[in-house]
DNA sequence: AGCACGCCGACT
DNA sequence: GTCGGCGTGCTC
């Protein structure tokens, strides 16, 4: 007898056999089978005669899903991944795969039917609470005549399908069976399209066609490269030269682009330059349909370019020829939770699998891709000139010496007025953490804190609420201190919305407007703010991260940079790197038409060499100084680091926990790890659970994953679900 | 993860 | 006397 060893997405560690009874199973096949009480779709890893629990207890798969079995490359991919991050391989597939397709009734015909009005509506009506307005527009759409089928039904009532089911016993209405459709067809919808300049094919300057051309050497082959261009230099057309090579050769690109509001842009940009070329594009705001039929067109070799968030870089593509992440130091390539993947590492896996060249693509590189580029274990390819602006010159305003009136320091209100009255925009940059406000008692010191977390709570003023950004409790903003009494409770510090209200106040007549996550949340509204501001129909822009990324605005000539020295407080090395990478992405948005930029940067410390390497716009300068220091002290990238994170309702357990599975981690002697000390996380109480963390450094992957092969099981047999835990390879915040 | 089983507290 | 809390254990 045929089994079927098959991976299913549960956090157990798999593989569950089946029974394949006359089932056509293959290796790679998506499988509906039952699993307990319930059906999940699997994938089957093997095939085999016997199993160990033994062939008389497995239970029958119920259908092969009619889809291309997996090929072998996707499944060592998911392999590898679940073996590098420490996660069972069923979930990796699941979270690979289209949700569409973990539909145990995926592709199955089902009945659809029609239903239309048999009673009088006035008799319908009359039975109907004058108040379900939802049920009465639903008779509404039926009075007139309309047909209903049940995804129509659904459109106008959400209650529509248990509704209809009632009226059609009571005789209102008559249901009528009608074609059976596949439970997968439905029209995809047009992909939207975005207005971008005519179809041209600018011409390479110099340095960017030396680019395409050395990479265009090593196409067929595994070549890591960098491409280390300032902001402004054309990366872009770097990318889309590259491009047109490989699809003339019918191969296929994938574009990693990091999770910004600018790959819709992107998409039109690389369409607009390819008509003719299938370009597929996959973002989380895509319905699961079409991100199923998109990926189908991929792993069928039909789309030449997939365009994608760093979930793309799973897709199956059989012709690829070109990998090209964009902006590789974005830590948003990083998956936080789950399978916490680095899509950047899986993407240059995925090219040497494929034997093709990645191109990592940023105007900062991360330390480690610059740190191989350094050591030529990457190739590498610099765009060093702006085509289309002089760098920008970066001042800065010594906050000691100043009066800051809401944040903000009459130098650069000064400045912001002037480039105001030149009719020129202008960025006011906020780092966000910094300039949460909170409230404070004048009289004993007292700040709102959250009763679950170890963190203070975040002063809404607008809606007279207290908000905890780690759980998200909120609660009304407190009439008195609870310590003393004392009535006279203040804001402290800057919110992004006082900052917009100063600025409004100190310069009449000037348009401001604030781009933050909350200002964005409406669908499109992004989309709408960006078309204002480059139709001018705004002066002073105020914003947070969202603003630092890709942006081309033509008429923004300066950029100020406040709450920058928050991130020099960080106990995490890294973020000396983070904020000078930041700080350079904001500086390029500065100046890129005819006019020069100007950044001004307040700060407490202006001779801080994160400050000087942005004054001098030095990278290469400030990377090697990094790195001389992470390699002094023993940070990546010279050493490979992994973090076990732990938490639990009540502190002791999560010690234990943490300091049993440091006592395994030293026990495995022959090891070549460094185990530190069981410590509490940054934010040690969150939602009423204690966190710790506990770090292990190895000298490279492979001591690592061997270490973490054996670690990881020891830790399974500590079945206490009070703790929860979880381990973070490759962590890029500690 | 789900989902059921099971063993102790506050309610009709 | 039950409803229901979530600790424990299992899923081929």
């Amino acid at each position: 007898m045929t089994i079927a060893r098959v991976e299913l997405d549960v956090p157990v560690v798999g593989p569950f056999d089946y029974a394949t009874g006359d089932t056509d199973v293959r290796v790679g096949a998506l499988v509906a089978v039952p699993f307990g009480r319930r059906r999940q779709v699997g994938v089957v890893t093997a095939l085999a005669e016997s199993s160990p629990i033994g062939n008389s207890r497995l239970r029958f798969v119920e259908r092969v899903l009619p889809v291309e079995p997996l090929t072998a490359e996707t499944l060592s991919l998911a392999a590898f991944c679940a073996d590098y991050y420490r996660h069972p391989l069923g979930q990796v597939l699941a979270i690979t795969l289209p949700t569409l397709l973990r539909k145990p009734d995926y592709g199955k015909r089902v009945q659809a039917w029609e239903y239309r009005l048999a009673a009088a509506a006035s008799d319908v009506k009359a039975n109907i609470e004058p108040r379900a307005t939802g049920q009465l527009r639903l008779l509404r759409a039926l009075a007139s005549g309309e047909v209903l089928d049940s995804v129509r039904a659904r459109l106008i009532y959400a209650g529509a399908p248990r509704l209809l089911l009632e009226w059609v016993e009571k005789g209102w209405i008559e249901k009528r069976a009608v074609r059976a459709k596949s439970s997968l067809s439905g029209r995809l919808r047009p992909v939207v399209s975005v207005a971008v300049a005519p179809n041209t094919v600018p011409t390479l300057t110099d340095e960017q066609r030396q680019a395409v051309d050395v990479i265009s050497e090593t196409l067929g082959q595994f070549v890591p490269w960098l491409l280390h261009g300032v902001t402004g230099s054309g990366k872009t057309e770097v990318y889309l030269s590259l491009i047109e090579r490989v699809a003339a050769s019918g191969k296929q690109t994938l574009l990693l682009v990091p999770e910004i509001n600018l790959t819709p842009q992107l998409e039109a940009r690389v369409q607009d330059r390819f008509p003719d070329l299938e370009v597929v594009s996959l973002h989380s705001g895509l319905a699961e349909r079409e991100r199923l039929a998109r990926w189908q067109q991929a792993r069928a070799g039909d789309a030449a370019i997939v365009l994608g968030t760093r979930l793309a870089v799973f897709t199956p593509m059989p012709q690829l020829g070109l990998v090209i992440v964009d902006e590789e130091h974005d830590s948003s390539f990083k998956q936080a939770e789950s399978l916490r993947y680095h899509a950047r590492d899986i993407a240059v896996y995925v090219a040497k699998s494929a034997n093709v060249p990645v191109v990592l693509g940023s105007a900062t590189p991360s330390l480690e891709t610059y740190a191989n580029a350094l050591s030529g274990r990457y190739r590498s390819a610099s765009l060093t000139l702006r085509p289309v602006a002089r760098a920008p010159t970066v001042e800065f305003i010594d906050v000691r010496k100043q009066h800051l009136d809401h944040g903000l320091s009459a130098d650069a209100l000064a400045a912001i007025g002037d480039c105001v009255g030149r009719g020129e925009q202008c960025l006011v940059y906020i780092n966000r953490r910094g300039f949460a406000p909170v409230l404070l008692c004048r009289a004993c010191g007292w700040m709102a804190q959250c009763q679950r977390c170890s963190a203070r709570l975040t002063l809404h003023s607008r809606a007279l609420k207290l908000r905890c950004h780690y759980c998200g409790h909120q609660e009304l903003v407190h009439r008195a201190c609870p310590d003393c009494g004392n009535q006279d409770l203040h804001g402290l510090g800057q919110g992004t919305q006082r900052i917009e209200e100063a600025l409004r106040a100190q310069l009449a007549g000037a348009r401001v407007l604030r781009v933050d996550s909350d200002s964005t949340r409406r669908r499109n509204a992004f989309a709408e703010m960006r078309n204002q501001i480059r139709s001018e129909q705004i002066d002073v822009l105020v914003g947070t991260q969202m603003l630092a990324k890709g942006h081309d605005f033509p008429k923004l000539t300066l950029v100020v940079i406040l709450g920058a020295d928050h991130a020099l407080y960080s106990s995490d090395y890294r973020a000396a790197e983070r904020l000078f990478q930041q700080l350079m992405q904001v500086a390029g948005r500065a100046g890129r038409a005819d006019r020069p930029g100007r950044v001004l940067v307040q700060t407490e410390f202006p001779s801080h060499p994160v400050y000087k390497a942005l004054a001098r716009q030095a990278f290469a300068d400030y990377a090697a100084d990094l790195l001389a220091e992470r390699r002094r002290s023993g940070f990546p990238p010279y050493v490979y680091q992994a973090v076990l994170r732990a938490e639990a309702h009540r502190e002791d357990q999560m010690w234990s926990f943490l300091r049993t599975a440091a006592g395994k981690a030293l026990s495995l002697t022959d090891a070549d790890v460094t185990v530190y000390d069981c410590v509490p996380a940054p934010i040690f109480r969150v939602a009423g659970r204690y966190r710790g963390q506990l770090l292990v450094e190895a000298p490279n992957r492979v001591a690592m994953r061997y270490f973490l092969a054996r670690w990881h099981p020891t830790l399974n047999t500590y079945k206490s679900s009070l703790v929860r835990w979880v381990i973070d390879v490759d962590p890029v915040e500690l």
